[in-house]
DNA sequence: TATGAATGAGAGTTCATTCAT
DNA sequence: TATGAATGAACTCTCATTCAT
């Protein structure tokens, strides 16, 4: 039974009209999130310097006014994409529970999520690249940001202890630079990929090539870490 | 050994020319160069979206004009800087003379060269990521980029098989990815060394964590190689 | 004498409805009230052009809807800002009861009054400015501001005609040309304080100079009416 | 006696090109003139807050973009406005030679070139009253209009004097007061005579009414500085 | 009555590029 | 070869105003 013979606004975001999209959303939470997500992809796809306010408008489907409504300016709109997708991947990493697995999985789990999720994610890859070209500029100022990675290099850590304690991992290993090197790893290969595939002429991405790559790092890792 | 046949950007500012700097210079090389040199810098520093023609004009000291004189354009100009600049580290490279070293000082010296080359030319990196950011379009139009990698991966290649028939590397180590891996470890750690820094806390370019860096790579290279 | 019945500009910031001030007011004539004084205030420290409704809206501590529910825009709005500004100074005028007055004592105290509202009321020549600036297109419409000064004239002149009569002024003084040289006196000095304190290079506000100011005043028209 | 030395605005439209208008002046010093006439007249007519860029680029028949290579942008473009105005009044001042005229015919020069002034330039008026608005912060920061006038009330001061010594006129009457009023008298008359044409019912700028308040000026003038 | 979301037009300013000399 | 003047198209951001509740 149709109760709602009148158009809804907002109603837009399901299902039906899809191609209709109502003229007025009236709906200030989808309208953030609909900036946001446009603003991601245009940051991500030409950079901070590159992305039209204009453009990212027209992606949400808003009006231009309405991103100086919400957001204060371009350069708070990016930090605040920057800070939305760090609390993004913290929590799918925290939500992986390693430290309920045995060392040698929760290497490999990590491994593999961080792999996986740049693959699936590589506005991220992109973002971190533009954001470390302005020498983290936007980062610095988030409190929200700092606050996110209290206790980041600590979940390793204890992987690791746990490793060493039960023999598999060899002691002495730096958390901290087998962090950054189990990112690189994964990250170098996405994000260089376009210059990758003329440089060294095959295609990067092929199914092939993704678990090739996926099966060395890991061999990479576990080198490193085994006890000698 | 020579490494710095290079043009360092910001060289324009030292020594040299300081006193004969007429203000017309009627010298089409050096004004090509200049403007080459403050490109690779500006592109570098704000990525090729952020930078603007008028800035690199003053930067190379020379009338805007000129740079639709010598390049068509930014495009172009970019596209030049990309293939000087590659040619560069190319050129390097082979200067380092790997095939007659042993299989583990050449492993070690080339290591070493990439993390060091990174070190002093940050924006290499700045570079690639831009061009990668815009999916390599201006290296797929070059001719000169292509032939500048035919047999790079050679050289590695050579190497790892003098290692493997010496029986100082394990067999079966896929060159491209040892390559990737190789310049990812250091590439990553140093072009996202900002955030890195506020994520990780410590100060990224200390001398004792450049040093610690470049330690954990080759031992995560040494340890890749090993044979069981 | 009463010389307050009139609204202060900023006169909402105190006492009155400090703790009243419900978050919803409810109270048409209140916001109105804000509007206009919240407007007046605006208008006078940076033009008609410069105004920004919203500015206006925060300073009255009202929705920027109002606005345009009471007064149909930005123009009408500073219509009627001009109304009531007139509406007051005239009103005060009347209030001195000059009638009652001594011919010299009546003048005295027109040029004292005169000079002190300009003082105490600086957004009064702010307007005017402002008003001239336009043309006097706002109070040309303005059938009220006309009503205003029906017989604005002849309070002067029966003061002028009572001196003559009494000896104390000479006869044939045009009294437009009086009043417009008694408003001029003070109004010149005080709107154009801040140019003139650069280019006569002294404080045109001190305590001493605003007396210094009044008493040059008084003796100017006092000169130009004493007999010969 | 040559009253006009100064370059006109609208001056341009001599000569040859009227009609050809080349699209293409490549002639900066005009270039700039043009745009200086142009915003300030457009500056005089609405204000500084009211003005367009645009605008005064048509006006100027120049491109907007040219405003911002000569000018740093609105408020300096307003800033060197107010400093060529001031530059030509005092430089009219200074031709009139007042210090070899007697000193009751010096005052009356004064009077009159003042008055006459106002009155064929009435965006003189327009912007003090615009730049008083702005609490004069651009005059504030020109080093030129400061020194512009070093030495400014001097040269009426001279003439006081001469008139005291003389027996023409009383002593002790203040000289930057004097200024003060010699310039109200007719900058208020002629600024607010759109107001004030409402409220007196007469129109201010008729030939008669000109006149009859010129001569009222002189009278309140020399009223003021006639011994007793 | 009151509110906050939404809008289109246009503001100042900047950019890559071309013209004239 | 070299220069500086000139341009038109954007770009970020702001404004007065209206819509929907």
């Amino acid at each position: 039974m149709n109760m709602q013979t009148t158009v809804e606004p907002g109603e837009e975001s399901r299902a039906a009209d899809k191609p209709a999209r109502a003229k007025r959303l009236r709906d200030p939470i989808q309208t953030q999130a609909r900036i946001l997500a446009a603003a991601k992809a245009e940051f991500a796809k030409v950079g901070l310097g590159g992305a039209r306010i204009e453009t990212i408008a027209e992606k949400a489907g808003v009006n231009k006014r309405m991103i100086y409504e919400y957001f204060k300016g371009k350069e708070e709109l990016f930090q605040t994409v920057l800070e939305e997708m760090w609390t993004d991947i913290r929590t799918e990493e925290r939500a992986l529970g390693l430290d309920h697995l045995p060392p040698v999985e929760a290497i490999r789990a990590y491994v593999t999520f961080t792999w996986n999720y740049y693959l699936k994610n590589p506005e991220f890859m992109s973002l971190v690249n533009s954001e470390n070209l302005h020498r983290a500029r936007h980062v610095k100022k988030s409190r929200r940001f700092s606050e996110l990675h209290r206790g980041f290099v600590d979940m390793l850590q204890q992987i690791v202890d746990r490793g060493v304690a039960s023999g598999d991992f060899k002691a002495g290993v730096d958390t901290s630079q087998l962090h950054l090197t189990i990112a690189a790893l994964g990250y170098y290969y996405l994000t260089n990929r376009f210059t990758g595939e003329v440089i060294f002429g095959f295609d990067f991405v092929s199914k092939e090539a993704l678990q090739k790559r996926l099966d060395f790092n890991l061999d990479t890792i576990f080198s490193l870490l085994r006890p000698r």
